[in-house]
DNA sequence: CGTATGATTGAGCCTACTCAACTATTGTGG
DNA sequence: CCACAATAGTTGAGTAGGCTCAATCATACG
């Protein structure tokens, strides 16, 4: 199971046993491969099914009758995308990979079989959706309480604070598969606004932009200006029930 | 215990056994009462406890350090507070009534017991939760995506939407203990835009005002304009794990 | 009656949007 | 391999809507 990004994202925050290993795995049995660009689904297909990204980077997004597109939420790899989906017998969010990746879809009827079997991983699981809501939270201070260069600024941080659990080699490039339209439909901006601030904020030495990849030339200063906290490095597992043997 | 705002407010969804509820129970065991504008807590006070609303509105809230403040969510009656804290070890977010009301605090190890005990209260509380990522990501949208006037129709159409879970007799009128500042403090805009936009929404007959309420005459209106969708009235229960005997 | 809080209104400014043209880059077929 | 198309990014000019600052009005409360 050492191939598993849920296993090795989940393991960042609390020691698996053997047997929940095995429970994880289930979700990531069967898989699908997607190419870039490519719809996973629209709208009313989706509420049954959850899926581990495998591989690659993709959106949840909704379109707008004022015919705008709000990206609701950028996935990467050992994400589950669909938990909000959870609470909804019927919705609008559509699913679209950025790059080409793999999925690996299980049904909701897998957590289930999750929450009977292991306490431990129930809480886990409750916990990252407490920590998604934060992150939303944050989402909304960015987007609606500040301008676009914090807003932006906000965005490169959490990209690369997200980026870093899974992969602990992140220095401090990133590669950016987004275009400008897709980064201003994330905070309700528009492509203009987000080409005009990345390039003031690169004049100011704050990023360096080559083809497709950013530089964070200082994290510290974007992170202050954008009152970023990183919410995914650290957790509090100190209240979760002990694992059955 | 047919007094339980938190057993009220579940049934809504599922049936509860007296074994669950008794369950329940335990969590709303101790009373805090509040005073209006009492701060509950600051800071790092607050990450051990969680709280079930008996009575009375409150906030949560940040302040920015830019002097503003981002009011993050408004908590009803029967509404769990401090859910997103289950995933921080230290945080800064403010707690504050808005009215005089009641509090039954209990401690993170309290879910503890939950998930321990009954599958189907945890998956009540997984769903919970995935709803609250849903209604965040439609503030994101209403925030962001929108004009002050769209996003206020949002807002009174969420408000209305979340009482009317447990108080079946709402109508169409709201009491509004929120003044134009704390509204605009949700959204990020100002009182001043907050005043100008809901009079001109009271001029257009899309709302009336009087002291301390607010009614919505064309609920329908307001809906279409802010593309709101009630997360509030139903949630998919199909999956959830049966009762255990 | 005086004070405090909240709501309204006005004037001027500034920033992000719109619209549009242009440049750069990437990919594809002849 | 080049020509062309398609996509993405940049830049400019003009506009408008929400903000700031500030004064005034309304209401509630001691």
């Amino acid at each position: 199971m050492s191939s598993s990004c849920l296993v090795t994202k989940l393991s960042h925050y609390v020691d698996l046993t053997d047997q929940e290993k095995d429970l994880l795995a289930v979700l990531e049995k069967s898989e699908q491969p997607v190419v870039a660009g490519q719809e996973i689904y629209a709208g009313g297909d989706s509420m049954e099914r959850l899926f581990v990204v495998k591989e690659g980077w993709l959106y949840s997004y909704a379109n707008l009758h004022d015919g705008g597109r709000h990206i609701a939420r950028i996935h990467h790899p050992g994400d589950i995308i669909g938990f909000p989906n959870l609470a909804l017998t019927h919705h609008a969010i559509n699913l679209r990979a950025v790059t080409k990746g793999c999925l690996c879809p299980f049904p909701k009827r897998g957590l289930d079989e999750v929450i009977q079997q292991s306490p431990k991983l129930t809480a886990l699981f409750l916990t990252l959706s407490a920590r998604e809501q934060v992150v939303l939270i944050d989402v909304i201070r960015a987007a609606s309480h500040s301008r676009p260069r914090e807003t932006l600024a906000y965005f490169l941080c959490d990209l690369i604070a997200r980026l870093r659990i899974t992969n602990s080699t992140m220095t401090d490039t990133i590669r950016m598969p987004l275009n400008q339209t897709e980064i201003g439909d994330i905070f309700g901006v528009t492509n203009v606004t987000v080409s005009r601030t990345l390039a003031a904020m690169e004049s100011e030495q704050l990023i360096a932009r080559s083809a497709g990849s950013v530089r964070l030339l200082q994290e510290d200063a974007l992170k202050r200006m954008s009152d970023f906290y990183d919410r995914y490095a650290e957790m509090d597992t100190s209240w979760f029930p002990k694992s059955q043997a």
